[in-house]
DNA sequence: CGACGCTGAGACAACGTTGACTGGGCGAGA
DNA sequence: TCTCGCCCAGTCAACGTTGTCTCAGCGTCG
């Protein structure tokens, strides 16, 4: 810890048009125009408003002119995540944000912990502040609380899950069907024991990935079987001890399918723990870093968050632009990386 | 793509006090006066009122409410980071805007990219938004751009570098001494021959870790070699590059100490392209996830990056309640992780 | 030489809200 | 019974800006 020298007084208050009008010797509305380009001000006015302006330090109010002006707009949107902190989130308010920007718009970011409580309150306090947009990774199931703010103007665009009960624009990973590869690329490689670990299924994108997982069976007409089944909390620590659990069964999954992030990175330590990276197969739903660097590499369903956060950026600003079309839910698809978990083949004992 | 039923039409604008007040059969004042909790309404009327709200959909207007009120705040900070993205701006963002929420104040997040200008120009954007304060890791060395703003009453603090030319409070980590760390805990394992692998000196954080690198060299009384100096721009990929070229020379380093994220990264990969890993000790400046789980795990100096967040915002947050004492520096200590490859001893050619 | 149009700047009101003040009604004390 | 004071709700203006309107000044054309 350091001292600095001197306090950091606020004296003054900000300068407004009225101060800057005052010196440069004209009407606020002039310095008004001056700051809006209109292009019918004398060119000496404008040299002695935009000296006079800088003189002061001035710089206009813009939630003052947002108040005035016809349309309201704040050049702000908001943007809901599940958790500012991780890669996914993280990656997707980069990328709306660089759509954002070229259009000199700021993103308030805000993160909802998967609890819909917050999720309302944080997007009245997004909705109090004027914003023009909002893009939501939704953490409940009921965005009717939106329905009045959807008519009263303010666009919203849903991303990762569709909303519920509220028709509204929504970009998302193609869930399904990347569970669905993901599985019968194990398939392919001889297992038949194939384990799914995943989110509760109340979390609307687990449900589907569990769906595309039932699916492959299906198709390839094998049993499902309950027992190695494991549909627990987030985080790292449950999925460790699930995938022990899945392990220690006296008929043990020979293949895992882990269909979310941490999920799948839990079921690794497992994995590890036990000696078994290179005897069970996996198959992890989302990329992370330095999965290909591990040994084995682990293959995984990637999802385009960069493809994701900008159509749905780019959702919103069309929309703002004056889009009146209907709403449309945009599928961007998965695609399968091998990195050598998902190839392991089926060694183990066999269960046929 | 799937096709949504109805066009969302914006049709009415947003009610105002104004019609609640006219629905509920009071002043617009009494409207005021409900939103804001003042006690002296009859609770009859604040039921009346709170019902001709509900009907209405009326949400108070935060931004006309802030321009009418006497101190002028928003309710927002701004937060400027290198790259949203990235795991230490997102870890950091995350910890601000949750000591920001338990005070009702949202984050606007901006991601700088390392270029000075942009700095400005989204520094500007944010004051012009009239945020009440700004968390900022500054890109630039030249903050004299915001006396002005800090005269006028916007907090400010920097975090992970000072600012430049500007009197202010900042939180940061300690880069020297942690540099210094890594490198003494490789000396004790024996080596005499020690790589720096780092960003440019231009980044002042880059240039205190280079500082604490040279610093152990010296306490050891060990050359200084420019030639095992290697200083790159960020980034995977000039990280392998330098990585490989420092050990390709005849005479290479036993050991790494890698002084940022990516560096330490790139090293990694390339010491496993070269099937170097186990032979080759390696520390690094910053934590990242799986460090642990690599084979070996890889050591690091660790950066208390929650610790940094939760710092800084709240001592914006005391500026904002109106501490006025001198700017301080607050130095968040880091430490030493012991996973494996940090401890590697000198066991390659010795050259003493 | 007078009317007209145009250019460029100012006056005024308003955006949605709140601070300061006003005023009506009612109970209590003289 | 009258007055004083208090409680509660209303009126008015203002926050910093911009949309609308007005108007002064000047050049042009008949």
């Amino acid at each position: 810890m350091t001292q600095g020298e001197a306090p950091a007084r606020s004296t003054r208050s900000r300068p407004t048009m009225r101060e800057v009008a005052a010196l440069a010797g004209v009407a606020i509305k002039t310095v008004s125009r001056v700051f809006n380009g209109v292009p019918t001000v004398d060119p000496a006015i404008v040299t002695r408003v935009r000296e006079a302006a800088d003189q002061l330090g001035y710089r206009p109010n813009l939630t003052a002119s947002s108040l005035r002006r016809g349309d309201g707009r704040t050049a702000t949107i908001g943007m809901l995540v599940e958790d500012a902190a991780n890669p996914f989130s993280a990656a997707l308010t980069r990328t709306v944000e660089n759509v954002a920007r070229a259009r000199g718009v700021l993103v308030l970011v805000g993160s909802l912990d998967e609890d819909p409580a917050r999720e309302r309150e944080l997007a009245q306090a997004l909705v109090d502040r004027r914003v023009d947009g909002l893009v939501i990774v939704p953490a409940g199931r009921d965005q009717s609380y939106l329905i009045n703010e959807q008519r009263t103007g303010t666009r919203m665009v849903f991303v990762d899950r569709e909303a519920g009960l509220l028709d509204a624009d929504a970009v998302v990973s193609d869930n399904r069907q990347g569970a669905l590869t993901a599985v019968e690329h194990l398939i392919k490689a001889g297992h038949r024991r194939i384990a799914y670990l995943g989110d509760r299924p109340t979390i609307p994108t687990a449900a589907q990935r569990f769906d595309g997982y039932r699916h492959a069976l299906e198709v390839a007409h094998l049993p499902y079987d309950e027992a190695i089944v494991q549909q627990v909390p987030a985080g790292e620590e449950a999925a460790v001890a699930a995938t022990k659990r899945l392990l220690e069964l006296p008929d043990p999954p020979t293949a895992l399918f882990t269909s979310q992030n941490l999920v799948t990175i839990g079921a690794l330590r497992a994995l590890r723990a036990l000696g078994l990276q290179d005897t069970v197969a996996q198959v992890g739903f989302d990329d992370f870093p330095l999965a290909d660097i591990l040994n084995p590499g682990i293959s995984v369903i990637a999802q385009d968050v960069e493809e994701v956060g900008r159509r749905a950026a780019e959702m919103l600003f069309h929309r703002l632009d004056g889009d009146e079309s209907p709403t449309r839910t945009v599928t961007v698809p998965t695609r399968l990386i091998e990195r050598g978990s998902g190839e392991i083949t089926a060694g183990g004992p066999r269960h046929d």
